[in-house]
DNA sequence: TGTACATCAGTGAACGCGCGTTCACTGATGTAC
DNA sequence: TGTACATCAGTGAACGCGCGTTCACTGATGTAC
């Protein structure tokens, strides 16, 4: 048996888990007999693969994430290649439809994030962060926004992954129309952002509201 | 007993269980046996006061909206009438104190949120849109960002409300430098948003990453 | 003012059930010599 | 090539336990007359 090859029961409890646990839409409410009943497989066989419930979060955890991480990357270079004006709409698109390739998984995740599984939480954390420093050394690397600082792109990229990761859960349960509507409305979120940090960075501040101190921004007006 | 009174045994459940499941963070795990003994009562005492325990929480949460707007939209307008540069930084901050105030309620929105209840889950929604609907009109009423139309704050308080919600698990388990440095970036994201929204919509493109159809802009240079 | 009755919060015992975990076992596949 | 042994995935029975829910009950408070 190969290392990437994983034994078939193993495989049948992770698809099991992640199925039942995104209908009810809870992780820490799935019980381990249950999980071999919908496997088909005898409840100790769990004790096979697993140490415990936690213990197969994190491994199908990081299936996705060995998955979605190179494939988000592609998408950018590949987007930066063909227009660059694209990458931002083409990668909310691929995530999107990654989520719905894989919805159970995302739904586990989302459950998960404030779950009660405190290594679940921290991978997925982890997954959070590894995908914005990702973001932003692209941006960076393919000179996507020369305006922004690499510190300006972290934040950047934390908000935008943060708000995709949280839209996805209304993403999976919407309709066509909405879904158009959801990632319509994540580029201009996005967009906003750029334009706003990029303003803000330059000095640019269309009314008081924002000029308040410690906030204050020049009101010389450098956009590029 | 006057209508706003609740028994003390049905008080008793509700502290018991936000205790409880914010401890453990997750609501669905949480058994009634458990949660009675908590309490301090016996099991049966709960069916005298909620059907089941998605109604227990569904409760809970009412009482929290019934609190949280109307202490948000005084907020906003006491701000609005002392300084309206500070509207932002106030409410956010508002918010935050209101969060580690009720920081077991608000643990417990944040795994209902995703959780297994669809009643509460619809609760949970119902609150967020509300509180951006309130702030969006707020917003208009205080004059405090005239050039951006009613579609454009709805957007932008969805964003924010949305941002706040889940940014305060992470404040919630922050200390002390962490919780000021997630207060900063709320305020950052929502000068951005707004720099943003009003140069994207007054016809602002810093480069060419934002000019992609169908999201053109075009690259006239009106900022208020 | 007293009396009878209704309402309501809380009790305690009992039920059947599914749970997580353990143990000792089987049978197939891989490996050393 | 054959044989002996180790490893590994999966089985089936059994355990004690805590669970949600039911029933019939108590005692206090409010209310009609």
């Amino acid at each position: 048996m190969k290392m990437e090859d994983i034994a078939d029961g193993k495989r049948r409890l992770i698809d099991a888990a992640l199925r039942l646990a995104a209908e009810r839409r809870s992780f820490a409410a799935l019980g381990l007999r249950e999980l071999a009943r919908e496997a088909g497989l005898n409840p100790n066989t769990f004790y096979r693969h697993f140490r415990d419930m936690e213990d197969l979060a994190v491994t199908a955890l990081a299936e996705v994430s060995d998955e979605l991480r190179p494939m988000l990357r592609a998408v950018r270079w590949a987007a930066a290649r063909d227009n660059p004006q694209e990458v931002a709409t083409r990668a909310c698109d691929a995530f999107f439809a990654y989520a719905r390739a894989h919805a159970d998984a995302f739904i586990v995740g989302l459950c998960g994030i404030t779950g009660p599984q405190p290594a679940l939480r921290e991978a997925i954390r982890a997954l959070l962060a590894a995908i914005a420093a990702e973001m932003a050394e692209d941006i960076e690397r393919l000179e996507l926004c020369p305006a922004l600082s690499r510190a300006a792109l972290d934040d950047f990229s934390g908000y935008v992954v943060s708000h995709l990761f949280h839209a996805s859960g209304d993403y999976l349960e919407a309709g066509a129309g909405e879904r158009k509507r959801l990632a319509q409305q994540a580029t201009q979120l996005i967009r906003w952002l750029l334009v706003g940090a990029v303003g803000a960075t330059a000095g640019t501040s269309p009314h008081g509201l924002l000029a308040a101190t410690p906030l204050a921004v020049p009101r010389t007006n450098k956009l590029s």
